[in-house]
RNA sequence: GCGUCCGUGGCUCAACUGGAUAGAGUUUCGGACUUCGGAUCCGACGGUUAUAGGUUCGAAUCCUAUCGGGCGCACCA
């Protein structure tokens, strides 16, 4: 719709043209203030630039009316437009808001590494992550999702050694000294339980076989980290682990040429040159690598697989990664440009009203898997999603059980559900609703329907900016807007309701559609929840 | 100290990335059903956009400084 707009805009002007959706609708669907920066080329009022402009569109058929007011450029869509795309969406529901761009993406995200389950920061990271991948393959974008698995380096030893001295605690009833820094928790205990069924008790009290454990239970920890993913609909394409990248290690190192140097019996990257803090050391002296040895074979092979473009989310605590990285990728020869890395901010989380109890069972870390218990998966991916992700987020887990209109997941399903049943109960048939026009609507269904349709512009936008949340301020308005309607205009039994009905189908689809996109099922009744 | 993100009604967040009168929800108060699900809707109260300058037709948004906060500043991941 709006790409219609810009591109009639765009051949009268010769000029890409902003084009934005006033505040107050009465001034018509788009605007734009053009004839402002138009002004001082043209040496003429804005005012008069805009009252020429408008006059020059009286002949379209998309427009109903082209107005000036003040040096803005007001357009007003037609009737007949809107009622054509209408019915058009309603015949194409899975086209609806889908394009077909042309770019391969490589998209990794969580990475979580496989030590543990995942937690509330690493969901947040999660919900972001899937909600793009959605946006933008609904968008045509040929996009891979992939997971990056540190399986190798010294965490993995330290969760062979937690095994070990949970077990010998726990099972073999030793007093044993923890270090400070191990892995604790529910899963640890799991883990003793299955190293004694696979190893035998045996493999607790034999400090040369640490790897061996640990190797084998990182798997399990995996597991459980992809269970906890599927229980939120999110789905990997591929896995890449670490322990298989060293294998390049030479010729990566080859091919970073003067990137990289010896100093002091250590290998560095020199990333102070590509604007890092400093150079970084990426083989110690003992040489074992570091991490970023690690994410620079892994960058290596991601930019060998060819893809037009990168993102990885991180954890906003690895902010001051970014240099080095960017510097690694750029002495390997590739433009830094086309990696793009976005953060997704901290989390706390409260409950009604005070800071959520982590509990020792989890090893004080909020696990993703009881928030998901708690307020269930679609009300999780709602508010991640629901907020900028490079800025810390507070919410309060109550506010998401509630079954009221309080409560933005509630409220739009309920939106949904009342559409399903008044379709229900209509009196004239599917034949009439299909075949009905969408003219003389009257200012509220015209309205309703205009704000039904914008949802391609949203998906755009949204996936554009990797600003997620603006799909779910969508949704939110949509669903006030069916609200509203619903209170001031009866349908069922009016001479009207064939093409009443037929502007709630519109709208059904796009909150439908807006919260598969948001890994979010739609749904056709409420169910009401007893209370507890 | 350096880097980075941020500071918007009492609270949680928006604002089309420089556009029209800064909007929603929540809280508080007051209204609306013998009517399609009141699980809803309407109204009121509430703002010098942290502060001070600057840039221009126009600033919450860009620049500078100050104040306040989160997160980094490893040969840990």
């Amino acid at each position: 719709m709006k790409q219609r707009v810009s591109a009639l805009l765009r051949e009268k002007l010769g000029r890409e043209v902003v084009l934005e959706k006033p505040r107050d609708r009465s001034f018509g669907h788009f605007a734009t203030p053009i004839a402002f920066s138009l002004a001082k080329e043209l040496r003429k009022s804005p005012m008069v630039i805009a009252e020429e402009l408008a006059s020059s569109f009286d002949d379209s058929e998309v427009f109903s009316s082209v107005e000036s007011v003040k040096g803005y450029l007001n357009f007003r869509l037609s009737e007949n437009f809107l009622s054509e795309y209408g019915t058009w969406a309603l015949d194409n529901p899975s086209e609806f808001a889908k394009q077909e761009k042309n770019e391969k993406i490589l998209l990794e995200f969580v990475s979580a590494n496989p030590t543990g389950p995942l937690h509330i920061g690493h969901a947040r990271g999660a919900v972001y992550g899937d909600t793009l991948l959605r946006l933008g393959r609904h968008l045509g974008y040929d996009i891979t999702a992939e997971y990056y698995v540190n399986d190798a380096g010294n965490q993995i030893n330290l969760l062979g050694l937690s095994i070990q001295l949970e077990g010998r605690a726990s099972v073999l009833g030793e007093d044993v000294e923890y270090p400070e820094s191990y892995y604790r928790g529910e899963y640890i205990t799991g883990l003793v339980e299955g190293a004694i069924e696979k190893f035998g008790k045996e493999i607790l009290s034999d400090e040369s076989r640490q790897k061996e454990l640990a190797l084998w239970a990182k798997d399990g920890v995996m597991e459980i980290v992809v269970q906890s993913l599927a229980d939120t609909n999110i789905h990997f394409d591929t896995f890449v682990k670490e322990s298989t990248l060293y294998s390049e290690w030479d010729r990566v190192m080859a091919k970073m040429g003067s990137g990289v140097y010896e100093k002091e019996g250590k290998t560095w990257i020199a990333s102070e040159a590509k604007g890092d803090d400093h150079d970084r050391v990426v083989v110690r002296e003992d040489g074992r690598p570091t991490y970023l040895a690690g994410d620079i074979v892994y960058h290596n092979q991601k930019f060998e697989r060819g893809y037009d473009h990168y993102i990885n989310i991180w954890g906003a605590d690895h902010h001051g990664y970014i240099p080095r990285v960017n510097a690694a990728v750029e002495y390997l020869g590739y433009d830094s440009n086309k990696l793009e890395t976005l953060l997704s901010q901290m989390v706390s989380l409260l409950k009604d009203g005070e800071p959520y109890k982590m509990s020792k069972r989890a090893g004080n870390v909020i696990l993703m898997s009881d928030i998901v218990e708690e307020i269930g998966s679609d009300a999780l991916r709602f508010i991640f999603a629901s907020k900028k992700s490079d800025t810390a987020l507070e919410f309060d887990l109550a506010e998401f059980k509630k079954q009221d209109s309080s409560n933005p997941i509630f409220y739009i399903q309920y939106a949904h559900a009342r559409i399903q049943t008044l379709l229900s109960k209509a009196e004239v048939s599917k034949e009439d609703i299909a075949n009905a026009t969408l003219k003389n609507l009257g200012e509220n269904a015209d309205s309703l329907l205009f704000d039904a349709l914008l949802l391609p512009e949203i998906v755009e936008d949204a996936f554009s900016s990797r600003q997620v949340q603006k799909l779910p301020d969508y949704l939110k308005a949509l669903a006030a807007s069916l609200h509203k309607f619903y209170y001031d205009v009866r349908m069922i039994g009016t001479p009207d309701e064939a093409k009443l009905l037929k502007v709630l189908l519109v709208v059904a689809l796009s909150l439908k559609t807006g919260l598969s996109l948001m890994g979010i099922e739609a749904k056709d009744r409420m169910e009401r929840e007893e209370e507890a």
